[in-house]
DNA sequence: TTATTTATCGAATTATTATTCGAAATTTAG
DNA sequence: CTAAATTTCGAATAATAATTCGATAAATAA
């Protein structure tokens, strides 16, 4: 659709030039169409924007809904939910970069995304609380061990220019680098 | 200083409306002379923004230089990098996160304090690498072991409100958490 | 004190770019 | 095929904000 194809365009450009670098002259070159068309589609710059953000946070809660339903336990289920992050982040490469990113450089107020990254936060530091409860985790105050994953997670996701899928392997050895499951007897 | 005075009232307004939405003559406001004046002490807003950042860079990695020339064990100057970048985060409240964060938002191409930025960047690193090498930290990898703590350290001294400065006791907390020192018995 | 240099400033200028306009092209409906 | 509706567009407009100008004022030097 038109409007996917606008948003593609602009992505590229945002990623290139920076959220006020990006003009809407070279996000009209960049996703083939004349100017004053994105105004058909778009209300303004910032309309772009924010459809570029919400389209994505949306996806990303849609496809994690599932495994979130599908009741497991929380150390599986987090696995889980990582493995799926990593999925969606090499569907689409670039941007989901960004979406983790852009939130540090712009007001974010009343911004409809907001909510789907909030829930996608809650959901996350509500498994590494049930885990610690259910001493599937080691008894880390979950707040710190959240902001030591993001760190982890993003370098493994984004960093590394990994065409294979992210395992759930991968995501077990980054959960034993960083921190012991006292379930399991290492050697 | 003159110059400090734009300096400083340059970083209230860059952190309040973002790096584009700060207009010179809010700057010239917040820092009390007319908006010519700016121009009379700076080439352009773009050499406002960058005198921060340098000048921000250049003090922490002097403050630093005294701590990583008095040889220890890689693990205990660790712990006294993240103490003395901790204090220097607490002395200049606001300044930091902005360091830090700021990277993220611009091209970074030939500017002067990304020079002071690799040096910290490389010690810590080599620290860590030092560390893993000498048996004092466990057998990560180093790459992964700086991003989580990344997150993790930020976290202490951006996040909290707290006013106490932060203590080699609460770094040491903040590695065992993250990483257990095998030199060191737990209960 | 007076001349010269250094600082300061608000108003004018300029540059950039988002947004709108008005016309054309294309598609759809009858 | 023709008329209406939809889509497209480059050129004009408008808004914003960076930068420069042309004075003054303040400090310094003689």
């Amino acid at each position: 659709m038109r409007k996917e194809r606008i948003l593609a365009g602009a992505l590229q450009v945002f990623k290139k030039n920076g959220l006020d670098g990006a003009t809407m002259d070279e996000i009209a070159n960049a996703s083939g169409f004349g100017k004053a068309t994105l105004y058909y589609y778009f209300k303004s710059k910032e309309d772009v924007l924010t459809a570029i953000l919400l389209d994505g946070w949306l996806k990303i809660w849609e496809s994690l809904e599932p495994v979130i339903a599908n009741q497991q336990s929380p150390r599986k289920t987090f696995v889980n939910v990582l493995i799926k992050i990593a999925e969606n982040a090499q569907n689409r490469p670039g941007l989901f970069e960004f979406l983790f990113n852009v939130p540090k450089a712009i007001k974010i107020e009343n911004q409809p995304w907001k909510e789907y990254q909030e829930r996608l936060y809650s959901v996350i530091r509500g498994l590494l609380e049930d885990g610690v409860k259910s001493g599937e985790f080691p008894n880390i105050n979950p707040n710190l061990m959240f902001k030591a994953l993001g760190g982890l997670f993003m370098g493994l996701v984004f960093m590394g220019d990994r065409e294979e899928p992210v395992t759930d392997k991968d995501v077990e050895k980054l959960l034993n680098q960083l921190i012991t499951d006292p379930t399991i007897s290492h050697n």
